[in-house]
DNA sequence: CGTCTTGTGTCTTATACAAGACCATGCAAA
DNA sequence: TTTGCATGGTCTTGTATAAGACACAAGACG
């Protein structure tokens, strides 16, 4: 097997398989085709091709059941909540949120946001302002601002079905936007007037302040998110391993 | 080959791995045998050794380096750090904290130990309370507590070559416990007076509230941690794949 | 100071069988 | 006839083996 690309062979293949779902020629949900026969495609053996998919599936970019098939992954609210949002109760349970949306514009990128997103000054982003509720309470506050050039003509869920689905499902199908990973700063800020009147708590109350940058299969900024969290009753729960 | 065990072959080579890991019967910073003649020596292929190995090493509880061989993993303050210390400066980089230890008793447990560190009632923990400086400022104050039946004798390091070592390391070598994982739970809190006396704070300032519990190699749960952190100058960094 | 040799982990291939999922077939019961 | 279900065939991914080429590190040797 040549070899001018430096890379071993299966993180090539990797990369490969990725261009294949980012640039949608594989698309959600779709069932690839068996492994010997996707090893036979591609020029090498099921070995090597197991091990790159192994890597996509670790990032969740593909699902695999043995038996069935390989699927490429679906974003669905579940997921987006399993993965990106690490509210917990007290007790240490996942909270299933509600979300408000109270304010959307489009305005020219502020610096924070042409540093944390990369955009050439200048540049249009759309602001979503937003609370989330944990069982009829509104505990977060949250600013999200995206790249108007990555989200033409935003639609938003708003319609009465799509009220319990998260945005990230919503960049993906609307989109094309697959996120993968997200970068958080947390910090500790005392509530403005604002949102102790949205979190029903004193003004100067310690608010859980948590700067989100996500990004996409790509590599791309593609999401940044500032919320406020009130952990009166909620934690954030982190995992170090 | 029998297989008793209904795990497969790769898992139970990496549990017999790991025991001999944490029994001590293969030290930090050994050698391990050369692959083809420990997986001679276990009786299976060594493909299956190698992705037990690699298990392994995604825990850091192994080093391999090509050409050279497979390692132990050694405990240092680096690493510690690197792996478990999570506060960055407003530029995102790491920052290098020194340590202040302000008190250590020995003490019954409480029932909010009890309950994070699965202690029988009454059982005796140490507790230790220091305060850590970033760049000559004190930005944390901490208390750590550990079961007293795992860290019999507790030694700390005070003396002077000992003080920019990671509490991890002397938790390894003082007392044979591998620390491989800690769940933390983020809230918002404001400034004690104490509080506010260590970190030239006001009362009232908001500060990151970081409970953490850490566990070792054989799952136990080690060490209880209630940390507050000076969110003026620092971040708390998580990265969400 | 290069070069060779030896020992190590890494990559790639090939093959075989195990285990899970699905489906068509066909028999038995209603 | 229709329904229900057991069975076996066949497709899928998962596990385990073996063998060889390759890349890297360290020490020996000229």
């Amino acid at each position: 097997m040549r070899r001018p690309d430096a890379r071993p062979l299966y993180m090539q293949v990797e990369a490969i398989l990725k261009e294949r779902i980012v640039s949608g020629a594989w698309v959600s949900g779709q069932a690839l085709p068996a492994e010997p026969e996707l090893a036979a495609d591609l020029g090498v053996s099921a070995g090597t091709l197991r091990r790159a998919l192994a890597e996509l599936e670790r990032r969740h970019l593909i699902e695999r059941r043995q038996g069935r098939g390989t699927y490429v992954a679906q974003q669905t609210s579940e997921r987006a909540l399993g993965q990106f949002f690490r509210v917990r109760n007290l007790a240490g349970n996942p909270v299933e949120p509600e979300t408000l949306i109270t304010r959307v514009v489009t305005a020219p990128a502020s610096e924070e946001d042409v540093e944390c997103l990369h955009l050439s000054p200048g540049a249009e982003v759309h602001r979503i302002d937003r609370s989330r509720i944990f069982e009829g309470e509104p505990r977060i506050v949250e600013r999200i601002t995206l790249p108007a050039a990555l989200f033409p003509g935003l639609s938003l869920p708003l319609a009465p079905e799509q009220l319990g689905t998260e945005i990230y499902v919503h960049y993906r199908y609307r989109h094309g936007i697959i996120v993968v990973r997200a970068d958080e700063k947390l910090s500790a800020t005392p509530a403005s007037e604002e949102d102790a009147a949205v979190l029903g708590c004193a003004v100067g109350t310690p608010l859980l302040l948590i700067e989100r940058v996500t990004f996409d299969a790509a590599g791309r900024a593609v999401e940044l998110r500032v919320s406020r969290l009130d952990t009166r009753a909620h934690r954030y729960a982190v995992e170090i391993v």
